[in-house]
DNA sequence: GTAATATATGAACATATGCTCATATGAGGA
DNA sequence: TCCTCATATGAGCATATGTTCATATATTAC
């Protein structure tokens, strides 16, 4: 692929020159970065956080999967393909029935951590609310 | 707002109906969820990725960033005022200057975790092109 | 073999998203 | 005041995404 086209972006000032020659090499890739958010994208969805959860009880077909979800068992397929693709998780045939679950440790860990930021959002909205700083940016 | 509108969806077939009514009220509001939804979307963007990365680092002011990932300040703009309203970066005003920094350690929790996500996965994909398992959903 | 059923998938459509371009805002200096 | 510069933002556009609908595939029962 052709790499490393001439950028030209040289309308932007820099006020730490320095600063920025330093960070960049310290940066992670952008394959990386690009794999990380690809991650975070499948989890980015509210249907697939709900799919996510239920598998995280219990293997579930898709059929029931779809019952809990009260969604079309065709809308529920098309998101555990991309679940499937990324390896989030693993499926087994059992006669007519396909059974999914989760397959993948990290994402009890992310529901956790994330949780954690919910929470605390949600107490600092209230209390900015009665309070004076940040009074823009509540949206 | 009208909520609970009839819902016929009742095309789908119960495998097991038990587990699924015994799962139902289990499950997180789908209000939270969304809310999680929220928070991993913004990470779903390589582009904020490596905003948030460069942020870890040390603060920075919008035309330095804009110098750190060679992109347009009106695209980094933009990136930023999604994270502000996230509340997972903060601003503060110096002169002409605003200087953003990071706003969340779970930030760091939820990089973290990710990166073993990654690690482990590319190690599966290159033990996977030599075995004989799995060699659908490799896309 | 045929019929029935669970799941997968392609096409289409509406909506969301990330960027660019032009311009507005806000602060400092003349 | 007027000008300059750093940042913010609205409009527009191209692309991505989530769902539905129709249909294909795979397995069991007959």
């Amino acid at each position: 692929m052709p790499n490393d086209e001439i950028i030209e972006l040289c309308e932007t000032t820099l006020v730490d020159a320095d600063a920025v020659a330093a960070l960049k090499p310290t940066l992670s890739s952008r394959d990386e970065l690009q794999s990380l958010a690809d991650l975070f994208n499948a989890l980015s969805d509210s249907t697939r956080l709900r799919i996510i959860e239920a598998l995280s009880r219990r293997e579930l077909c898709v059929c029931d999967l779809s019952a809990v979800l009260e969604m079309s068992q065709s809308a529920i397929s098309h998101q555990l393909r991309l679940l499937r693709q990324l390896r989030l998780v693993r499926h087994r045939r059992s006669g007519r029935l396909v059974y999914y679950s989760l397959d993948d440790q990290h994402i009890h860990g992310l529901f956790a951590i994330g949780y954690e930021h919910i929470r605390e959002e949600s107490l600092r909205t209230s209390q900015s609310s009665s309070r004076y700083l940040n009074s823009e940016d509540a949206a």
